[in-house]
DNA sequence: AGGCTAAACTTGACACTGTAAAGATAATCA
DNA sequence: TGATTATCTTTACAGTGTCAAGTTTAGCCT
């Protein structure tokens, strides 16, 4: 019927797309470059003209769902009023908690020990960083100093608050774990009761 | 020269301990039944003839990690003089994080979303639960009864503190974290900041 | 002791994976 | 227009999980 043209279009583009879909319905665990080729209807050996190896693309994708996070932390902080008040904080991390609870798959797809790479020693040298916790990092020490918090506790003080919430994400995300109660509001006191 | 007997005598056991070892030196992704069946020196569906498939294998390589984990906090809650002290709890926090510390794979490994069961609802109810959190939480509720926590607030704590130490093993055990510092007491800090 | 049964293992096959090489198509640019 | 190059297809191969059928042997029963 429908006489498909022998170039894809926007293929690269189509890869990501089809491939975070099937992670989010599929699993990490289920994915595979094949899958992705048939569902953008195009042969299995298409997408080396796009990315290296199957590895390229599942970096490319998390780039994409990266963004995403970050696009909803910036806006957590943008439309948070008082940009002092360690309330926001606390709605960084309900946003990043929530993030991953809408998705859950988009967790172990995103924050796998293999990839991801962080840097915990707050001097801002030019290491590569996860960027929500670099958003995360940067958001806190500006809060946490106009609260007066002393400058010698101020870096623990930001790791662990970034471990609860990221702990609380996974924790969150996994197989028994059933959202019956109100989260959005029991997330909020967990983090709050630090 | 050494004349093989047919039957290996201790196969199974030898599977799994291969199989940990494998996944300590090249990581779960590189984790394969063929593998673990020539490192145990047997042909590549011998695996069968003691589990079902690959995942019952994996299953039972954790279930023998999750024991490990669970005889070192058994042994940290043994060997505090005050079981009543809430260092007990920061204790048993830093025996969770140093135990991934030491093993960098045996975190997704053992905690993957995939299989991970936890059941934060407090309830005794039979629900199966991840035991080292089991354990963790029962401890936790009497500490924190005994220094006059109110009621209310036990469980929003004992999740904060738990999501806290696991989060702490989820960073130390990603890609670009470097343990040149004391981290024995530095992990020993974060978790007293709460 | 001798033989039967069942458990433990091997062999061979199949479908599915990632990836490389070589060829086909079509868009772009001189 | 014609050549170049990016994009896609086809074919091929090694590695994977899994199953079915055959082989060996341990252990038990009479």
């Amino acid at each position: 019927m429908t006489n498909k043209p022998y170039h894809h279009g926007n293929l690269r583009n189509s890869l990501i797309e089809a491939g975070i879909k099937l992670i989010n319905q599929e699993g990490t665990r289920q994915f595979s470059l094949r899958k992705v080729a048939v569902l953008c209807g195009v042969s299995h050996a298409a997408p080396y003209s796009h990315f290296k190896n199957k590895e390229e693309l599942l970096k490319a994708m998390q780039d994409h769902v990266r963004e995403q996070l970050m696009e909803l932390l910036e806006n957590t902080i943008q439309s948070c009023s008082n940009s002092n008040s360690p309330y926001l904080l606390v709605q960084m991390g309900k946003s990043y908690v929530m993030f991953f609870i809408k998705n859950p798959h988009y967790f172990p797809f995103l924050c796998s020990q293999l990839c991801m790479e962080i840097n915990l020693s707050m001097d801002d040298d030019g290491t590569k960083n996860f960027p929500p916790f670099e958003l995360f990092k940067t958001t806190a020490f500006h809060v946490l100093r106009e609260m007066g918090l002393p400058e010698d506790k101020l870096k623990d003080t930001i790791i662990s608050m970034f471990a609860t919430v990221h702990g609380l994400a996974s924790i969150t995300t996994m197989k028994n774990v059933h959202y019956d109660e109100d989260w959005e509001t029991k997330i909020e006191d967990i983090i709050w009761n630090k």
